[in-house]
DNA sequence: ACACGGATACTA
DNA sequence: AGTATCCGTGTC
């Protein structure tokens, strides 16, 4: 039987809603997938770390695709990050996807990173997947990926979650601006996430 | 603690 | 062209 993919309109809501409720759910990508444990939220309007406020291509690139589609970048030279486009409810804007449970396919995710990271701590299952650049690793997310529909069924995109998740929420990491909105959501007790809630990591120094 | 590395959007 | 910044990771 197939599992159908989460529908463009589950894209279609408030960016805040859509990071919470994509905990959980299953991320596959050709035949490589893992749920859902940490997601990060970010508003195209008044939201300074938002790629929209200083980027007039991501704000082209808002306009010109559909709810659920892919939007990855190269960050730090090195490093692609997989965002939502959630667009059409009461504000537009991304959803980052920050770590995943890896459920299948791990021996090839360990194989595509292994690559970049020699030390086998740096792949062991709990952190394989531990972090936004790293689970674009493990599932060959690249730029030619940018602009992809989630939603087309392909094999490639969102399973809807079945049972309820305990959530935890949190501020968001890595960002000089807007550093203390709590908009990032945690798999309450997963040990599959980049940084626990209220870790030392938390934003960068003013 | 530090190096790695490139796209984007500024200044001129 | 040159500069500043950036939603990170692995090893020092």
């Amino acid at each position: 039987m197939r599992i159908e993919a989460l529908p463009h309109s589950f894209f279609e809501r408030d960016p805040l809603v859509c990071a919470r409720e994509l905990v959980g759910c299953e991320l596959v990508w050709n035949g490589c997938a893992g749920i859902v444990v940490e997601t990060e939220a970010y508003l195209a309007c008044g939201d300074e770390a938002c790629h929209t406020f200083m980027r007039p291509s991501a704000r082209a690139f808002i306009e010109q695709h559909s709810p659920g589609t892919a939007y990855v970048y190269l960050n730090y030279g090195m490093y692609w990050l997989l965002n939502v486009l959630v667009k059409g409810g009461s504000e537009d804007g991304f959803v980052l996807i920050r770590a995943i449970e890896p459920t299948r396919g791990i021996e090839l995710m360990q194989q595509r990173r292994q690559v970049r990271a020699k030390a086998p701590m740096s792949y062991s299952l709990h952190a394989l997947c531990s972090g936004p650049g790293k689970l674009t690793q493990a599932l060959g997310i690249d730029g030619s990926d940018h602009g992809r529909d989630l939603c087309a069924g392909s094999g490639i995109g969102f399973v809807p979650n079945t049972k309820p998740v305990k959530l935890t929420t949190d501020v968001r990491i890595g960002i000089s601006k807007a550093a203390h909105l709590p908009w990032r959501f945690l798999l309450r007790g997963s040990q599959f996430v980049s940084v626990q809630p209220g870790g030392k990591k938390r934003s960068k120094q003013p």
